[in-house]
DNA sequence: CCTTGACCTTCCCGTAACTGGAAGCCCTAT
DNA sequence: ATAGGGCTTCCAGTTACGGGAAGGTCAAGG
């Protein structure tokens, strides 16, 4: 298979899977003519870090994943040890950002959004309490 | 004021204010030994760009809320749409992440996460569906 | 046989918003 | 004189790629 093929099955741009091999993620055969040539297990590898990809797994996760599903030996404690924590990291990031919102979208709705300098967006912006 | 101060102050690492700097945001005049000297309006712009920030604004995103923010003749709808704009892109943003959660929550939930190496994750990210 | 166009290759720069660290000047206190 | 802390600049690295240039390869059409 060459890339464009391995692009389209895997649902990664042919980009992403040359910097996946650059990183040492996949290690394709190359062809007489210099070509990448995949084959299936790479394909099958691709497409596992495409998916653990857009679960928000970092490339240094992935690798880990991409390690514990090819051991036999693995035990699924690491496994779930690694989801836990991005996991944790996921809900981190939501915990801020709702709050980012609640703040912000009292800001916007006391806004009157009009033609008027007077804005209380920009008001919380620089007066907020004491600075240090 | 040196870095020192103004950092405390704006709760803003010193780095960050040199970057700032670099980048245009504020323009602190220089003491005869060539030490930034911020003026209460500098440290006042950073405490601003300090909130914005917090808030989940880009870098030109504060740009553009300083420039209104420095402009009397604005009006409060130049701004509100710089807010409604981020709101947007925030609510997407958990979006994304809280679907990411469910998905990877239940999945953690079915892991036995024991000494064996059968683990739905795995097989999750591996098998899912057809493949293009 | 030649050309055209779609593939493929490598290489290098750019992104966002900093952070870390090195090399070296400045200032104060001992 | 020296030690320390604070300040300066500059360079490199971070994450996970994307854009684009320069150039080799391959299949089809004339």
């Amino acid at each position: 298979m060459n890339i464009a093929e391995v692009s389209t099955r895997s649902r990664l741009p042919a980009k992403t899977i040359r910097y996946y091999e650059e990183i040492g993620l996949v290690k394709p055969l190359r062809a007489a003519n210099g070509y990448r040539a995949f084959r299936d297990s790479d394909l099958h590898k691709l497409a596992f870090l495409s998916r653990a990809r857009a679960l928000g797994f970092s490339i240094e996760d992935c690798r880990t994943l991409v390690q514990l599903y090819e051991d036999p030996a693995r035990s699924s404690a690491e496994v779930k040890a690694v989801a836990e924590a991005h996991l944790e990291e996921i809900a981190h990031k939501i915990a801020d950002l709702q709050e980012m919102r609640a703040t912000l979208s009292t800001l916007v709705t006391a806004c009157a959004g009009d033609h008027r300098p007077g804005c209380p967006i920009l008001e919380s912006l620089a007066h907020r309490d004491r600075e240090g």
